[in-house]
Parts: C-alpha cells; sequence; structure tokens
DNA sequence: TGTACATCAGTGAACGCGCGTTCACTGATGTAC
DNA sequence: TGTACATCAGTGAACGCGCGTTCACTGATGTAC
C-alpha cells in the first residue's frame, strides 16, 4: 500500500509467478473472481503491469491458476477434517466418517471463505480437469478424488450397495454445493451460523442414508 | 441490429421499462449477468443510453430486474411441470409428484437456459426477498414458494413427518441446485443430457427418501 | 579467476476500449380552463 | 373546441475510469572459454 516502503529490492523477483499468485489469491479472498485484477497482483508484488507476462499468458490463466489454488486449499481443509477420524472405528464407521467429513469440511471452507469458494468454481470444468494436480491438497488429492476415495472405501467395506456407486460423487456434491452456494450468495445468506451448520449435518445424513442400504 | 430499420417511430416510446427488460433478459439468456449491459441494452431498443435512466437507477438496478424475471421464468417452468400432475391419483402419490416435479423442472430450466439460470441467482438474496411477488411465475409463486407448496401437502397427506418439516426447503433446494452448477459450469458440464437427466433423478430419490419416512 | 556475451526478467510509456453516468437540453403529451 | 402550460420522456455530447495488452527498451544473471 504505501510507496514508501518498496515491497522489493532487487531487480529480479525471485519468484514472481508465485508471489503474483499469492497476490491474486489476496484479492480473490476479498472480492471473489472478479477481483482478480492482473493490475492489482503487479501493484501488489511491485512490479510493473506487463512483468506479469512473463509467467502467466493473460489475465485469463491468471485467474485459472488462482482458481486452482482455491481448489487445492478447499482440499486442505477436507484433508485436515479427514485426518481427525479415529482410525480404530469399527471399518463401516470410519467410511461414514470419511464421506461425512468431505461434506462438512467442504461446506465449512464455503463459509469460511466465501470469495475464495466462488473462485474456485468460477472457472469452468470438466471431468477430467477436476482431477489436475494442481488443485489438489498438500496430500496429493483434488476434493473430487478425496470424495471418490471415500465412496469407495464405503463400497469395500459393504456399507454401500455396488448398484449404487456409479455416478454417487454427483447425488453427494451436490447436495454439498448447493448448500454451500444457497449459503453464500442465496436465499441462505442471512441465516446465522450454526443454524447453517445444523442444517449442513442434515444435509450430510440425507446423503448418508439415501447412499448407504 | 440493422441501423437502416428504426426500431422505434414514435419519440415517447411507449412502455420502455418493459423494452430494456425484455432486452435486458436477451442480454442475460446470451451472456449471463455481466452481459446485461445498460449501453447495449437501449441500444437494442434503439433508444439513447441515458433513457434507461428514467426507468432504473443505475444498472445494478436493471440487472435485479432481470434476474428477478429469470426467477419468474424458472417459477413458470415447475408450475407447467406441476400442472401435468394426474390430480386423481392418491394423496399421497400427488404430494410425491409435487416434489418430483419441482426438481425435475428446475433443472430442466438451468440446462435449457444456463446463462439466465445464472443470472437469477446472481443478485444476493434472502429468505424475504426469496418470497417477493417481481420473482413468481404466471401463477403467482416463486421458486421457492413452489417448493413449500410441495412440501407441506406432503405433510397435509401424512407421507412426511412433521418433525422432518422444519428447513426441509434448504434439503430439497441444495441438492437440486447443486446438481444444476455442477452441470452448468462445474465438472459436469460435459455430460451429455441423457445422462444428466438420470442422474437428476437419482438426485431426487435420494432427496424424496431423505424427507419421507 | 576474469571477461564476453547470450539469455532471461524486468521497465516505462502508451494504446484503445467500452463502460456507467452526468449535464443541460428539447420534443411530445395531456390537462385546466 | 381551442389553447397555455406543466410535466414527463426522451436526446446529444461529454466525462473519467481502469482495465488488459503491446511496444521497444534495459538491467541482471550465469555460463563458456
Amino acid at each position: 500500500m504505501s510507496e514508501s516502503t518498496p515491497l522489493r529490492s532487487r531487480y529480479h523477483h525471485g519468484d514472481l509467478r508465485q508471489a503474483l499468485l499469492d497476490a491474486g489469491t489476496g484479492l480473490a479472498a476479498d472480492g471473489g473472481p472478479d477481483a482478480v485484477v492482473l493490475r492489482e497482483a503487479t501493484r501488489r508484488v511491485g512490479v510493473s503491469p506487463n512483468a506479469a507476462y512473463r509467467h502467466f499468458a493473460d489475465r485469463e490463466a491468471l485467474l485459472g491458476a488462482v482458481s486452482d489454488r482455491a481448489l487445492g486449499m478447499l482440499a486442505e481443509e477436507i484433508e485436515r477434517e479427514d485426518g481427525r477420524i479415529d482410525e480404530t472405528l469399527p471399518v463401516g464407521e470410519v467410511a461414514r466418517a470419511r464421506l461425512r467429513a468431505v461434506g462438512t469440511a467442504y461446506v465449512r471452507f464455503a463459509l469460511d471463505h466465501p470469495a475464495l469458494f466462488r473462485t474456485a468454481f468460477s472457472v469452468p470444468e470438466n471431468l477430467e480437469t477436476s482431477s489436475a494436480p494442481a488443485k489438489a491438497g498438500p496430500g496429493g488429492r483434488t476434493p473430487l478424488q478425496l470424495l471418490t476415495h471415500a465412496l469407495d472405501s464405503m463400497v469395500d467395506c459393504g456399507i454401500m450397495p455396488v448398484e449404487r456407486r456409479p455416478q454417487a460423487e454427483f447425488l453427494a456434491w451436490s447436495s454439498v454445493h448447493g448448500f454451500a452456494m444457497l449459503s453464500i450468495d442465496g436465499p441462505l445468506r442471512a441465516v446465522p451460523r450454526p443454524a447453517a451448520d445444523a442444517v449442513v449435518q442434515r444435509v450430510v445424513d440425507m446423503v448418508e442414508a439415501g447412499l448407504t442400504a
């Protein structure tokens, strides 16, 4: 912000790509996808606007990278929740908990970081790109892959009938994603957090019931 | 488009507000909320840019009106599906069919008019504004009110336990809304229509099972 | 160890764009008498 | 039925804005010899 303190001393930045990505992520966290403005990102890093073109083809490429990173952060939130599961429980319980962890962490991330969540889903995707490594968390899995893993383990331990497995990702994902969307910008926007958390549990219950026998 | 044919002969337009709303809706249908550009709407109507300010406070007001209308169109789609229900069936079956009609028509509208659907949900809402008359279809009900009605009739005829009724709107809505979102811009984007329709049915099945006993 | 030079990463100035919005204005309309 | 006039609905020209992007350029770096 202050022009008196240069943000950078050396002529060469060192890792400008990463710095622009950080700045872009900050912009997205404050104002969503539209706030990811190339010039503003360079300004924050203390570099001339066109320097960005050494590292990103254009504004869209920067936004894409920010979106990927937001999905990675979402994956990280899920991984964290997943890590809290007591693995000594019966396998069936662990599998159930895994599914619930995905749903709970997903919505929590959306409510905690609404603009970032919106940015994560502002770039059109498809099934292949949803598994791209750039969208993974520290554990190396994307949100979709974490969900797939949870469902697979439900089938493995026998609490989910095999014939329901195909496309089950989208039944689960739809419910949780929709709830997040309605809570962020939709009619549930003004609902206080504890009430929202309670409804999330019911959404997850419904999904679990719908997928198990 | 062609400048040789004036879109309007009289100095006074007659119903410029309506005309701008029509034009804005056309823009939204093609390009989503960002495409609702005030100048372009006036251009299409054949009027000077500032004429719009007689009828809308600013660009945001126009977008809000377009969004309301899109929700009204969504309501209309639901009403239409609702009208196809065979009322001579047992009340329980009618109630079930009503809920399914809401979900099916909701997603169909989203898939048929993705940009319009996106526009409908681009303006932040809350529970009160979701029942505003401007968002209603020809039948006078907003999408939320139609859903509420369906759920109420499920309770009335006894197929849904009263204790599950509170907040049930959001369980149902979340699933269907999420599916629509994932199908439009998300990972399900490339899924062919028949496959998508099949998954919608399973989403609706899941919701129905989750709400009934 | 020193130096020439190719390569890479940045700068500075400028561009066109199309938007939303405001200003002071004029043409059309309808109502009072 | 005719006319004066207030009111409403449009016009025309202009504004500033900040963006993304391109151009020709220079400073720093590292490698070959």
